[in-house]
RNA sequence: GCCCACGUAGCUCAGUCGGUAGAGCAUUUGCAUGGUAAGCAAAAGGUCACCAGUUCGAUUCUGGUCGUGGGCUCCA
């Protein structure tokens, strides 16, 4: 007997259809574009293939490739697609995991030998091959057992180990043609839906990311639903190549690395220093108006003061190795905190001087694996934008309250908005301290966020093993993020430096210290902020505001007063007095991103006015030379 | 550290199926004093990352080292 079900679409309406009805079918009766876009679907919120059969009343919410839901179905099928013609290439290989992830997938596989570039075409070839075929992916429901079963019958032994940790239960299977992979779906209907796609690089990657298992051989690639959505994403790629920090700093002569003087080692040339001395010298003052202190430290310290804060235990790795004076060992500093405890314990404190905030623009040195280094993102030796806040626990929550303002307020002034925060909070075994500290800690840092308004994701068990801290991520080009500020409880160092105060009761106590960096290290936070801005920068960081130019010579010694009038006030100007045209010294100002061009021939010279051009823009106004250094002035003034 | 790829002039890149290399831009010089994205010409510039091996001969082939890029792990 054939009976109706109501089916229930997100705007409320509902359409009656044929009991046992499939999704699909469902959205032909909406309409026949919905059903060809349509990828997955959700039944009542529960994730389906478009071949669900409804067999009672339910809601239903379809998702095309526009959904985030519909572009990781896509990517997911993509990837077993992949993963199919692998095995057919390489019937021995084995296969790990296979997820979607942002703007493609990867799969893992044991194999033989390695993948090569070659292997990439042959297996590019082979899942086209596979689409042609139109094969339809088709779920299977069997129970655990039989999933262990099926997967060691043909030596997947990854299979198994992932089958081993599952809760016993209902496994779903996909099977597409010959090739069946566990997997807990959705999928799309057929292997034909995977128009354009193409595999990106070959990676090893640690089995469940653990070092001390099997390097697999991960392939990366990306997939979209058509040629051209493809080829704007690859055109996309190319695009945020030009915005690469390491390429605008060499382009705008920012700063070098060499292998002469070693990998992950910064030489910073005259115009990236002078954008760093811009950012340092906001950053003091802003620091002395936040009411904090400022302090230095050497970079090397006596092998006792690290045995004293424990680093040569629990941070040796990161260290470099010791240098002898006088018989005695000492370390390159890899951090400052150590110092600026140092600091603390030079004389006594009563309760009424907390809280103390002591900054510092550290430079440490630190061991990092030679296959994470990256431009300025990641290097050896960086300086911190560091400051130790010592407090009474009264004053704590306060001062997160402060700490987190003063770093938004600091993030915000260079122009970022787009930033992640994540809460961490105690690791699950090795962590010094009792759980009341760490939860009031980590209470405090939780409710100080959440009073500040911003979105925040929790970090379980990610914070340091000496405390709970809120970590503050910018994304790059790219899109992948760096943290950079982090704010830091720590309960290990005030113990171990039996650092203390006197409190109104006349007994000695341990105060709180909070560690923290508000861009994280200069490095890294002038990597991502030349990304951000794609190396045209706001006028107040601009290494150079205007660039005057000559149109013949005569104008020279007119344009050199010009600069030297501007410098005079406080302005950054360059004069190129090059005997070239004016085109092509219009041509080398605007590669170099300068934000104001000015030119100067026989007219401004003799008007003692200047023809102003703007970044961006191809037209030009002549204006008095005081309107101009007026109109600098006041945009300089600004931080947008 | 591990996996894949790469390393030719300051930069971007050709090239050599083994006979020690080329372009454009940048640089220097000369001419042109040119009005809003490259004026014309010439010169100079390279231990083809480094070290071994194979070879009559290696920039090219093989191995190792160093460095860079994309990942894994780890972190500001």
């Amino acid at each position: 007997m054939s009976s109706e079900v109501k089916v229930t679409l997100p705007d409320g309406s509902s359409l009656p259809v044929e009991s046992n009805s499939s999704v699909y079918e469902v959205a032909g009766k909406i309409g026949k574009k919905l059903q060809k876009a349509a990828l997955v679907a959700a039944v009542d919120d529960r994730l389906t293939d478009l071949s669900f059969r409804l067999a009672g009343d339910a809601g239903l919410k379809l998702f095309t490739f526009a959904s985030a839901e519909g572009k990781d179905a896509f990517r997911h099928s993509a990837s077993h697609l992949m993963a199919h013609a692998v095995k057919r290439l390489f019937p021995g290989a084995k296969l790990a995991v296979g997820p979607a992830i942002d703007n493609g997938f990867y799969y893992d596989f044991e194999v033989e030998r390695n993948f090569t570039p070659e292997d990439l075409r042959r297996i590019e070839e082979e899942m086209a091959k596979i689409v042609a075929e139109d094969l339809e992916l088709v779920r299977e429901e069997v129970t655990r057992r039989k999933a262990i079963d099926y997967f060691s019958s043909i030596g997947e032994s990854y299979k198994v180990e992932l089958l081993d940790d599952l809760p016993d239960g209902t496994i779903s299977l996909y099977r597409q043609g010959e090739f069946a992979d566990l997997c807990r779906g959705p999928h799309l209907p057929r292997t034909s839906y995977i128009k354009a796609f193409k595999l990106l690089s070959i990676a090893g990657a640690y089995w469940r990311g653990d070092e001390k298992r099997p390097m697999l051989q991960r392939i990366y690639g990306t997939a979209w639903p058509t040629k051209d959505e493809l080829d704007a994403y690859l055109k996309h790629l190319e695009e945020v190549e030009k915005r690469d920090h390491r390429k605008l700093g060499r382009e705008l002569d920012l700063y070098s690395v060499h292998e002469e003087t070693g990998p992950g080692l910064i030489l910073w040339h005259p115009k990236g220093a002078r954008l760093r001395h811009i950012i340092e010298s906001f950053w003091r003052e802003e620091h002395y108006k936040n009411g904090y202190d400022l302090v230095y430290s050497p970079h090397i310290g006596r092998s006792t003061l690290w045995e004293t804060s424990g680093h040569l235990g629990f941070y040796s790795e990161n260290m470099y190795s010791p240098m002898d004076i006088d018989g005695q060992d000492y370390y390159v500093k890899p951090m400052n905190c150590p110092f600026h405890l140092m600091i603390y314990k030079s004389r006594g404190w009563s309760y009424r001087d907390l809280p103390l905030r002591w900054a510092e623009l550290g430079t440490v040195y630190r061991y990092e694996r030679s296959g994470v280094l990256h431009g300025l993102l990641r290097v050896r030796g960086f300086t911190q934008d560091d400051a130790h806040l010592m407090c009474r626990p009264d004053q704590m929550p306060e001062e997160i309250d402060r700490v987190l303002a003063f770093c938004l307020y600091m993030l915000r002034s260079f122009g970022f908005s787009d930033f992640k925060v994540y809460l961490a909070t105690r690791p699950g075994e090795k962590f010094v301290g009792d759980e009341a500290m760490w939860s009031e800690a980590t209470q405090a840092l939780k409710e100080s966020v959440e009073r500040a308004g911003i979105d925040y994701e929790l970090d379980d068990g990610g914070g340091a093993f000496y405390g709970p801290k809120i970590d503050i991520k910018i994304k790059d080009a790219l899109g992948r993020e760096w943290q950079c500020s982090t704010i830091q409880f720590d309960f290990n160092m005030p113990e171990r430096f039996d650092v203390t105060y006197v409190g109104s009761d006349g007994q000695k106590h341990r105060p709180y210290m909070i560690h923290r960096a508000l861009l994280g290290s200069i490095e890294r936070f002038v990597g991502v902020l030349v990304e951000h801005y794609a190396g045209k920068f706001p006028l107040w960081l601009s290494p150079v505001q205007v660039a005057l130019l000559t149109v013949v010579s005569e104008a020279a010694d007119h344009t050199v007063r010009l600069r030297d009038e501007l410098m005079r006030g406080g302005l950054r100007a360059e004069a190129d007095l090059r005997e070239e045209t004016i085109g092509y010294k219009i041509r080398d100002a605007i590669e170099k991103k300068v934000p104001y061009i000015g030119v100067i021939g026989r007219k401004e010279v003799e008007s003692g006015t200047v023809s102003v051009r703007r970044r961006g823009e191809t037209s030009s106004r002549t204006m008095p030379v005081d309107e101009f250094t007026a109109l600098l002035r006041a945009e300089a003034a600004g931080k947008a």
